[in-house]
DNA sequence: GCAATTATCGTACGTCGTACCAAAAATAGT
DNA sequence: ACTATTTTTGGTACGACGTACGATAATTGC
């Protein structure tokens, strides 16, 4: 039934090799070439199981999609959406390229489309119209994804960066910059329960009350 | 004094042409030969102004800032906070090309340092720790990007999603989506103002009883 | 004039995505 | 068994990219 030369590798394999460059190297190692490599193959078979790197890409993001387990309903909404964006969390963390794969990009399978369903579940107890219901889980993608960025990026201070905030603070024109620096750390440290139950919080009891 | 062969450009012609190909075609359109012959220079000519090119789109960012009027401060966090969200909006919609090149990217100059002491004196009146300030500055910046990204993209459907939503919903497997397409777009529109309003408001009050 | 200095930009290298196509490996029909 | 058909493989090659290198040109200071 099968015709013609069968295939030595699958799409899974060629994702699966993709993920694991991006994962150690970044999304900026991630190569057809590169790829091929990795899992044994000429870099032009890659393309018969994929159309090309940009749907590649497509494809990297729904399938780590697919790995984390969809979170418990509770009809709770705050509670529902914070397990939602805690496990978008993780999933982040542990594949820091995926907030800077995602803008701009296309709802590429069902595993994306399930992160929304759950997000329009958890939702669905407000009684909020759907359009609204949409905007939330997508403004909650977009905090989720710059809490992260943060988180990771900013844990290696960049020399270059201090000098220019240095002479800023010293020319007197970033009062406000200048006063928040010299106060230090003794705010409390970014906390991601904290941050993004705020926003579910406020954004959803705006939502209603309007 | 000034020794050796004068230069025949500038630093701010070269980012000028960068912005000005990015506007229009993209930043994936920017490249040193485009920049190069937009100008009428050798395209190697460009690295005496500039050092790489990520450089140069740090500079970019950098100088888009620079065009928006700073707001005025009225000392009403709420006023001022939503003044400044709907001047990035109205930046990154000029130029649509910043969301995508905002994530990773260093604070680079100081204009880019102004857009965020701006955000600190808004957000002076509220007492709250520095730290936070920061964060809800931060925030603020993703949200503005998410919208305007999710604003500019959301005009064009592209058919091969519409194909997949509707296989996704025929299969019964996505109710809340299903409910959701099938209420329609009786909802309110994406509305900048309402939405940056709820999460301002949300953010910086949970903030305060917290 | 003559060095010293600085900018210009043509050439070239390595890397990328990927178009093209001959070779290889399987089945279906005879 | 053989042939025709179908499908995958992967080598070669093309154009575009960022940019290293270095010869050349244009300016100032002595």
């Amino acid at each position: 039934m099968a015709r013609g030369r069968p295939p030595a590798h699958t799409r899974e394999q060629v994702v699966d090799a993709a993920i694991g460059i991006a994962d150690v190297e970044g999304l900026g190692a991630v190569t057809m070439r590169r790829i091929a490599q990795d899992i044994g193959a000429g870099a032009m078979s890659l393309y018969t199981y994929v159309p090309d790197k940009d749907r590649l890409v497509d494809l990297m993001v729904d399938r780590i999609s697919g790995t984390v387990p969809p979170i418990a309903i509770t009809g709770d909404w705050r509670t529902d959406l914070l397990a939602l964006a805690r496990s978008q969390r993780t999933l982040m963390r542990a594949h820091p390229w995926l907030p800077t794969a995602l803008p701009n990009r296309r709802l590429t399978g069902r595993n994306t489309l399930a992160y929304l369903e759950q997000g329009l579940a958890a939702l669905e107890p407000t009684g909020l119209p759907g359009s609204i219901k949409m905007e939330i889980v997508a403004l909650l993608t977009g905090l989720v994804a710059t809490f992260v960025t943060a988180e990771v990026a900013g844990t290696t201070p960049v020399p270059e960066q201090v000098a220019l905030i240095g002479e800023a603070v010293a020319s007197g024109d970033f009062p406000q910059l200048a006063a928040t620096l010299a106060e230090g750390g003794q705010g409390r440290e970014p906390d991601f329960d904290r941050i993004a139950g705020w926003t579910i919080t406020g954004l959803v009891t705006q939502a209603l009350n309007s």
